[in-house]
DNA sequence: ACCGCTCCGCTACATTTGTAGTGAAACACC
DNA sequence: GGTGTTTCACTACAAATGTAGCGGAGCGGT
């Protein structure tokens, strides 16, 4: 497995929508994000430009010869590392401590608070 | 309440070492953080002015006349904010598939999970 | 008075990140 | 065959971050 390469906060908007439907080529892209980022189209160029360095997207054309885009790292790898960096950071690498902060300091209706506690029912008889 | 400010990683493990002890002169906080980072004493003093800078830490002078630092911000709210954040970032901001995941993906310990339930028990019957 | 050591103000400098602009190539149409 | 539109490679540039050095100011000893 690569290591999944280190994706800043405004890659992480380009990664997402490339998570969600990919191949799209870059001006596809640039109008998927403007709504939510405001950015100019050559921002979304940039951005994809530096992920495909970094090896986290890679590139095809498509019919008309354009360009297009596509992740080259699972979304799950990369929350994965992700979580792992910041877990790490914050709570010194202690997966416990991170929970009961989550589970105490955020919004949880008692439907989900049941279902997490299923979740870590299946952890105790595995 | 200040808005927390934004604390980088290494500025993140200056903190750590306020938030343990407090105060301490910028050389005794070299010391104590030599040993994870290996960081030259003016790598310390420079995070120190900026984090001062920012408002996160504050100064005082000891018996010596030597400046000495301390946490101007709760630990607490630091990582609230810096939780908050990355739920919005890696999340969309939502605290269930957070909990999820790290209740999925890291090592907990049996004893660990039952008291995660505990928690989340407790916020059933409130 | 000079010496060495500590503390600190300033400066430095490469990298990464955020956010684009410019200008050429290429194709599509009148 | 000029002209507008799209695509893209290259360049730009300020702020933030990581990581330090340099040189003066002040003090404790001799």
């Amino acid at each position: 497995m690569i290591p999944t390469p280190d994706i800043s906060d405004s890659e992480w908007s380009v990664m997402e929508a490339l998570w969600a439907a990919s191949p799209q080529t870059a001006s596809e892209l640039a109008k998927t994000l403007r709504p939510t980022t405001q950015w100019a189209e050559n921002t979304v160029r940039t951005l994809l430009t530096r992920l495909v360095d970094k090896g986290a997207v890679s590139t095809g054309e498509n019919g008309a010869g354009t360009r297009t885009y596509l992740p080259a790292v699972k979304r799950e790898s990369c929350v994965r590392a992700e979580g792992e960096s910041f877990m790490q950071r914050i709570f010194g690498g202690a997966a416990k401590p991170l929970l009961v902060h989550f589970a105490q300091n955020t919004k949880l209706t008692a439907e989900e608070v049941r279902e997490l506690k299923k979740i870590l029912d299946q952890r105790l008889n595995s």
